[in-house]
DNA sequence: CTGAAAGCGCTTACAG
DNA sequence: CTGAAAGCGCTTACAG
């Protein structure tokens, strides 16, 4: 039946000393006589005692609060869960917990969010940025509250940004298709206005110029938001004239969803296919599939350890870093089936 | 270059009030004249003041930080993950952020994660309880810090609980394999010590038990732990004398892992195969994988909804909440193919 | 309608 | 080695 929670001043009645002694014993502060520490933890260890990391931080220094905020498009999906699982043991090498949310891609859950936990004073944020504009956070950010991008880069703020080299990892899959005899390939996404969207594409199309092949023969399909969308999509191409012999699919969902289609005319093995990021199981499909991966974990590694080294100095140069891909060949592309 | 932040007193000396007047604004309190309020606002708005939500939950009546820890074994796994979601989209009705972290079930982790948490005053915990006594958590839940244990029950403390009807669930499972003619099942299990496990591997025996089969024709076998473990126990179990005809695995890595072995032997048409837990692509496999299906959506507002309640109104008595799993039919068990 | 005082649980800066 | 005072940014409880 909630009595009220211990406080200092409470367990240094019950101690017989002054409550300043509690604070210093509590936070391991020297200058405290063994008897009396001894008598302080006692007393702390009988009342069940916690310290209230709220209330010191608010009087301290610098005014942390050991906690940091990571907004990603959801928790539920698994590259963000991944990163999310990088942050949170980066985060606890430091001695801080995360706060999570999901955007959901939508400018105005994300301010929600970010505002949220700017109000709950969070250390420091890591977003996975959507395509709203961010310079409601400006002032945050003079008022050194670091803010590192993962994954995209923001719109309307200028901070450290950690991702992938999107292009490249598109251009390696292009190349990888056009080397083993491909001379007509299509090329999925979804929304062509973001930003990692519009790189892939731009990395495709170099590869396809560098190999001198006809523009047209690239085909590049965009807009592809729901599975259905996407199946559809792949089921037009190959059920129309000069049907691609191998599709590019710019990311997991239009991977998944191309298989889908490959699977329902029954062309999984004819029509070779990569995806853009890894999944799980990815090598279980038959055939496995092959995909330019990502490391989401030291996306969000990087990411952490750069906020907290803007926080240890706030006057750092913004830094922009750009993580390789790695083309992980399995079947699907139809070069080790 | 890092200004001191604004604080109500700032805003009210520009405004020209008193500071409580700023707080009624800021608060959206009544007995404000509009005057008054618009100016407070403009103030506000040039110094880009922002609300300390942290210091004002100190004096506040209830004592809330609006603030909610979930612990799961890793924000990572799919169905973490999808609880994860669930948790933060019930708790953003209520206003309050969600803390996150994984305890990888080990006791320890869990410890430190519960503990930094708690000191961080969150509202209450949503926890999935590791194999570890958590009495220590008892001073807490004492004084009305809800604490919800979802997909297990805890030890050492008596709390409400959400969690699927595992024994139903592998009854089920089992019970329609012998149906289906199956008169000798393999059940793969991890660590028969889990809670969880045991009432999967209870009710397996007890469908098998319904069916009058004999008992050694029902071969469990717990304490897989790895990928590899578990790919080598069903090697053996097919390599040996009177193999299985079908395979029940009692959780989602061990289904992934006898996928693995039957493609090996290129057995996964001739094995039926039914899964605990449902996750994302098991219908893109080939063939597609049979499960029995939770629902850790639900799982995670459940438990997020009961926590609310509970901190609304502390004397409600413990529940336990079980939630029905489902039996989704796709092909790996023969029965559609 | 408005504001000055006290207090939340702690830390900082001082004094003994 | 120990403690009383002031203050963190706000809300509560009062007074005008």
């Amino acid at each position: 039946m909630a009595r009220k929670r211990p406080t200092m001043k409470d367990v240094a009645a019950r101690a017989g000393v002054g409550f300043k002694t509690v604070s210093r014993v509590v936070n391991g502060e020297p200058g405290v006589s063994e008897q009396t520490a001894e008598r302080v933890h006692r007393a702390a260890a009988e009342l069940n005692y916690r310290r209230d990391m709220i209330a010191g931080n608010l009087r301290r220094a610098e005014g942390r609060t050991d906690s940091l905020g990571l907004l990603v498009a959801s928790v539920r999906n698994e590259f963000d869960a991944v990163m999310n699982r990088a942050v949170e043991d980066a985060a606890q090498r430091h001695r801080t917990s995360v706060f999570t949310g999901s955007t959901d891609e939508d400018p105005e859950r994300e301010r929600q969010h970010a505002r949220g936990l700017l109000s709950r004073r969070v250390d420091g944020l890591v977003l996975m940025p959507s395509h709203g504009d961010l310079s409601y956070l400006q002032p945050e950010i003079d008022l050194d509250t670091p803010i590192v991008a993962v994954d995209r880069p923001p719109h309307g703020i200028e901070v450290d940004t950690v991702m992938a080299d999107n292009a490249q990892g598109a251009r390696d899959a292009v190349a990888h298709l056009v080397d083993h005899g491909h001379r007509r390939v299509a090329v999925l996404t979804h929304l062509g206005t973001l930003t990692t969207a519009a790189q892939r594409i731009a990395g495709a199309r170099s590869a396809w110029a560098d190999a001198g092949l006809p523009e047209c023969d690239l085909r590049i399909v965009d807009g592809l938001t729901s599975e259905q969308e996407i199946v559809r999509a792949v089921l037009g191409l190959l059920d129309g004239e000069a049907p691609p012999t191998a599709v590019f699919a710019a990311r997991n969902q239009i991977t998944t969803g191309a298989v889908r289609a490959l699977q329902t005319r029954g062309l999984q093995r004819e029509v070779a296919l990569v995806g853009f990021d890894d999944f799980e199981h990815a090598d279980l499909f038959d055939p496995a599939i092959s995909v330019v991966g990502q490391d989401p974990a030291r996306l969000g590694h990087l990411a952490t350890e750069r906020l907290f080294a803007r926080l240890a100095d706030p006057s750092l140069p913004v830094e922009h870093q750009v993580l390789e891909t790695s083309l992980i060949l399995r079947r699907s592309c139809g070069c080790e089936g």
